[in-house]
RNA sequence: GGGUCGGUGGUCUAGUUGGUUAUGACGCGGCUCUUACACAGCCGAGGUCGCAGGUUCGAAUCCUGCCCGACCCA
């Protein structure tokens, strides 16, 4: 082949196919009839950047993706976009200086799609560099109408079947984001507060003291709690105290889950502090008092304390508390507060109307049970969280940039009107429902629901969006790949909705992958400088040199330590690959595919063999997306079997005359190779493809070959082949060692192989430089015992707890009499406590060694099956 | 505090139906430009397999306890 370049160029080969591949659309889905393959895959949020973290995911994703197709499976690899959200909005009023409420509605929207496909532009760059393989017929974007229409239909369907209501209840709330947020939106952070301790004056006569970290919460405060073992509040239980500053009455009762050990062991209940509140205030059916307004301030029952934010409150009421003398002492406590995953800002629990989705998680678990989740471990992530859930999933939030709940309240009765599937998409508060008239009172007078869904909403019916639901029946997507921590939002939420509307699980794998840390084995962060980005390794190495870092890094699930090493030893291989090809093709010529009956000899049986047990091994790996030890294997088998050994053995012939033989030799290379960037391909795509298309006959893209089968009518030439490529690596490490030029000729190699051993010796030859003299027997040299290798496992169950005296009986009795021994009897005699044991000769492997005589010019190598003796 | 996973040469990592001599990579030292490749080849140094017990003839591997780390939860 003419025209190889003579250094492996990735800047100029990895553009090149990544736009042929685009424009050729060969990562299209198409139902020729196979088995479907789907990834349900996670849609990002457009944050602009696609991260190294993602690039974990997607490497598995595209991985999966690559070798099913291979497999012949139809393959749908589509991408979507979880457009809406928060951050988007925070953005756009950055951006612009603008105020979501301070404009129309659909402009503002407006605005944050326009800034979210430039955001989406940039990642989708990113993932195009990376050579991933998705199908972009199939994008999708959550805030396209055909999407969130489809949400909105998945609403007005759950709502039909009772999985959706609405309802006053205590939510969490983002006082900054000023929205509810679901318990998975609430992140858990450690701090240290001050515990205060207050008097509360008894209505009869005696007082309590109780300990509080939030004094300024003393307005809702509608109780006080005991635990019922607590003998120093036994005299309290059937009286009443009045509260500071408020001056209302509360209540005291006993709770066992009050901890005695804390503070005075007496704990004020307020609507609402934390969840524990929420749960007593609902089992002991008190009184609402309303605290907070929604931007976290103090509402109209704190008095004069009103409007103020929550941190002005409290230094407020502490300095009225010492002025009335309620306040006795204070004293750090640590504590854990909720907290809003997008701002950190601390939630506060409200109660307000809200849209909620039932929670069944024995629904959820059984479905989550069907699934096969890889690793396996992973199914008890999502069991302790589902077992855990115990408030429903709040889906309305006061924003904009989200999906609208499809809702009309009437406005003279409580008739709420959803909208029919036959509206939708629709935005209430553009229009007025279908039915013009309220069916309750008749009015047709409506007020839009302005609340929208929790973007989770969208996200959670992916599967059953890529599937064409409800259009097309749902059948489980093949696999979900996600991080592992998400899997109580999105691989939660998606199980739940999949099972509330089409009673079935939403993918039949789950692969979750862990998390991307430093070099320096902490999480990346731009503070650290141990921050890396997937573009800079494409643009010092390469797309592909960084697949298979990413591959390498540690099998699936388990965290990941990107290094550069790793990236350094990748790019190697791709520079070895490259010449191993170069060297091959240069021999090629283009009718060697078609070559027949080939003269194979031992050296190229050997090589099929190897080649065979790859192709069953690889198979099962990524079956099993064991994606490190796939890799692995196949650079172990290029390096090693194939360069350093065959090509080394079979150099002979291919530099030798034209002859049968010789094409046999790159005929093998030929097959072995072809198979080798099939395989390779899921992941390196880009040299898989340039190196292939450089093979003779190789018309159509790598990506749509066929996975490699093994190839059959190989005679099995076992020793014979591991013999041949044993002495020719022990030659050849012999000439390094003595200081000889590797091409150096030798005159004379005898081989002494044991029984009647025999095999072709021309390639080790011309490998070695050596005539071969084959023969059979021991060669005339003195041969002693230097040592005894004893097999544990035949001596071991024999003799138990003797075991360990019998095998230093061995060791002390001289070499040579054992090997005596064993010769004349097959079994050695051993004394051991006065009684006689015998071992029989399997258990023991005498090693011997050939003694060079001091004047003769031989050189002995001891080989696995054979003795080799060199004369120079 | 609970759950899950992990702790293997300087660094990262493979390996656990128990068999005595633990894998590879990067880095390190030495030798060699041998007609694909010095981004190569050969040789070498480097490990009490987290700690302590236990089971067993035999433990990196099984059991118990502890320490450390990551993630999730409270």
């Amino acid at each position: 082949m003419i025209d190889f370049p003579e250094t492996y160029n990735p800047k100029e080969i990895e553009p090149k196919w990544r736009d042929s591949w685009l424009h050729s659309g060969i990562y299209n889905y198409t139902d020729t009839g196979a088995d479907d393959y789907v990834i349900d895959t996670p849609p990002p949020y457009p944050t602009g950047n696609f991260h190294i973290g993602n690039s974990l995911g997607w490497c598995y994703m595209d991985f999966a993706a690559r070798y099913h197709r291979l497999q012949g499976y139809d393959v749908l690899f589509p991408q979507g976009w979880d457009c809406h959200g928060l951050p988007t909005e925070v953005k756009v009023e950055e951006n612009n200086n603008v105020h979501r409420t301070e404009m129309p509605r659909d402009v503002f929207r407006k605005m944050c799609a326009e800034y979210t496909e430039k955001q989406i532009e940039s990642m989708k760059q990113v993932m195009l560099d990376l050579g991933f393989s998705q199908d972009w017929n199939h994008e999708f974007r959550t805030m396209d109408p055909h999407f969130w229409g489809t949400t909105q239909l998945s609403f007005v369907k759950m709502h039909s079947k009772g999985h959706i209501y609405r309802s006053e209840h205590p939510v969490n709330w983002c006082p900054r984001c000023e929205t509810a947020i679901a318990d998975a939106e609430v992140e858990a952070l450690d701090r240290e507060a001050t515990l205060h301790y207050l008097i509360f004056h008894g209505t009869k006569d005696k007082n309590i003291q109780i300990a509080t970290t939030r004094p300024e919460l003393l307005a809702a405060c509608v109780a006080i709690v005991v635990n019922p073992n607590d003998s120093r509040y036994a005299w309290a239980l059937d009286e009443m105290f009045t509260v500071p500053l408020f001056k209302h009455e509360v209540p005291i009762f006993s709770d066992d889950s009050v901890d005695p050990e804390f503070g005075t062991g007496a704990v004020m209940i307020c609507t609402f502090g934390d969840k524990q509140d929420v749960s007593w205030w609902a089992e002991y059916d008190l009184p609402l008092r309303d605290i907070f307004t929604e931007n976290g301030r103090l509402g109209e029952l704190a008095g004069s304390y009103a409007g103020l934010t929550i941190n002005e409150a409290k230094n407020k009421i502490v300095t009225s508390l010492i002025k009335e003398n309620h306040l006795t002492k204070t004293e750090k406590t640590d504590q854990s507060v909720g907290v809003c995953w997008r701002c950190d800002t601390p939630i506060e629990i409200l109660s307000r109307e809200q849209w909620f989705v039932k929670v069944d998680s024995k629904d959820i678990l059984e479905k989550a049970k069907s699934i096969d989740w890889v690793p396996s471990h992973m199914f008890l992530r999502l069991k302790e969280w589902a077992e855990s859930m115990d408030w429903d999933w709040v889906i309305s939030r006061q924003r904009v940039f989200a999906t609208p709940i499809p809702a009309w309240f009437c406005s003279s009765c409580d008739y709420i009107a959803i909208a029919k599937e036959n509206e939708l998409p629709v935005d209430p508060t553009e229009t007025i429902p279908s039915i013009e008239t309220c069916p309750k009172c008749g009015s047709s007078t409506w007020t839009p629901e302005e609340d929208v869904m929790d973007t989770w909403m969208d996200s959670s019916i992916t599967p059953l969006y890529v599937r064409g639901w409800p259009e097309k029946s749902f059948t489980p997507t093949s696999l979900r790949e996600q991080g592992h921590d998400i899997i109580r939002t999105w691989a939660f939420y998606t199980i739940l909705r999949t099972a509330a509307l089409v009673q079935q699980e939403p993918w039949k794998e789950a692969l979750i992958n862990g998390m991307v840390f430093g070099d320096d084995g902490y999480k990346m962060s731009k503070s650290r400088n141990n921050f890396v980005q997937p573009t800079e390794v494409i643009q010092e190495y390469s797309a592909d040199a960084f697949r298979q870092a990413i591959a390498l890094g540690g099998h699936p699930g388990s965290d990941i330590q990107f290094q550069w090493k790793e990236v350094i030893s990748a790019s190697r291989f791709l520079t070895k690959l490259w010449n191993i090809v170069r060297f091959s093709s240069s021999h090629f010529d283009s009718d060697l595919p078609s070559l027949e009956n080939p003269a194979y000899r031992d050296a190229d049986w050997w090589l099929f063999n190897r080649l065979n047990s790859l192709i069953i091994e690889i198979s099962k790996d990524m079956e099993n997306y064991r994606f490190d030890s796939s890799l692995r294997k196949l650079r172990d088998f290029i390096w090693h079997d194939l360069a350093d050994n065959y090509i080394e053995l079979v150099k002979g012939r291919i530099y030798g005359e034209q002859s049968p033989e010789k094409s046999a030799a790159l005929h093998t290379l030929y097959v072995t190779l072809h198979a080798l960037t099939i395989m390779l391909s899921p992941f390196v795509p880009f040299i898989s493809e340039e190196l292939h298309s450089r093979l003779p006959q190789t018309k159509n893209s790598v990506h749509v070959s066929s996975w490699p089968t093994t190839i059959s009518n190989i005679p099995d030439v076992g020793v014979s082949g591991d013999l041949i490529i044993d002495v020719a690596q022990r030659v050849r490490s012999w000439k390094a060692n003595t200081g000889m030029a590797l091409n150096e000729q030798i005159t004379n190699v005898d081989i002494y192989v044991s029984g009647d051993l025999s095999f072709d010796t021309s390639d080790l030859s011309a490998a070695i430089n050596a005539p071969i003299s084959l023969k059979s027997g021991k060669p005339d040299l003195n041969l002693v015992p230097s040592g005894i290798e004893i097999d544990y496992s035949l001596i071991g169950p024999l003799f138990r707890e003797k075991a360990n005296s019998v095998v230093s009986a061995i060791k002390e009795l001289p070499l040579d009499e054992i090997k005596s021994q064993l010769d004349k009897n097959g079994t050695l005699s051993l004394l051991i406590d006065n009684s006689e044991i015998l071992i029989d000769q399997n258990a023991i492997t005498i090693e011997e060694e050939y003694q060079t005589d001091e004047g003769k010019e031989i050189n002995v190598i001891a080989a696995e099956h054979a003795t080799i003796l060199i004369s120079i």
